[in-house]
DNA sequence: GATAGAAACCGATTGACGGTCGGTTTTTTG
DNA sequence: CAAAAAACCGACCGTCAATCGGTTTCTATC
């Protein structure tokens, strides 16, 4: 997963938040406060087209850009590329990445987070 | 916490393994099979002293250089950094983020991120 | 089917940054 | 003090995100 910078950031943001969209409409919403041109939100867009996290399909003339990544896909896939490279010989490292994370939930969190591990042992044992 | 080259991780991972060392004795671990030059090396170590993850002390002549960060905690910080930059805003996307780790984790895995949690909750019970 | 407007595409520039190194200065030591 | 070692400085290259102007291609309409 390559790192995003960003204007990649704000982009995808955007789509996550409103949906499917052609390059004009990201534009209007996100490009007008940054005082860029339309070119340049089209560029990122097909920048992150390049780097498959957006999808795109041709929409009568414009293309319709949409997430291919959820966002907690995405930030599992980040986050596991980060450690991958600097984790070492420690199988656990990600696991241990995430808990530390998690350390940081309060108790709600905390028990979601049981809920999310049991509801997924369930479907462990029923195949 | 700022993005780091693969020479930096290699030189990193060096120290950690080896402990305090200085830009020569470095070099004739990592640099020697690369056929790079001390110099390199020693920017590297430098660039590393600049970000804060190595620090270092003047041993008679030489700079020697020692971690200033654990390798669990440089994945801490790396990790964070990178999901505060797409988490938004939600404090729950780190649930899911963690909700889709989960859902890809096997049996023992999950295992182990239980004991993680439960240890997390002893913890907050304490306090 | 010609044409105006929209969108895509191409190419170029700038600014960071990692990696790389040669050369100069400073420090150490015999 | 001289030679060796180390640090320091400055430069260059490649890559990449961000940025944009200009050109081509496409579509829809008259």
């Amino acid at each position: 997963m390559p790192p995003l910078g960003d204007l990649e950031i704000a982009v995808l943001e955007d789509i996550w938040r409103f949906g499917a969209s052609d390059a004009k409409t990201v534009y209007a919403r996100v490009g007008r406060s940054r005082s860029i041109t339309l070119n340049t939100v089209q560029s990122t867009l097909e920048r992150l087209f390049r780097k498959r996290i957006l999808q795109r399909e041709k929409i009568s003339h414009a293309y319709e850009y949409s997430a291919k990544l959820s966002r907690s896909e995405l930030i599992h896939k980040m986050v596991e590329s980060t450690v991958r490279r600097v984790a070492g010989p420690q199988p656990d490292a990600l696991l241990s990445a995430f808990a530390d994370l998690a350390a940081r939930a309060d108790d709600d969190q905390l028990k979601r987070l049981e809920e999310m591990i049991a509801r997924r042992r369930a479907e462990l044992d029923e195949n």
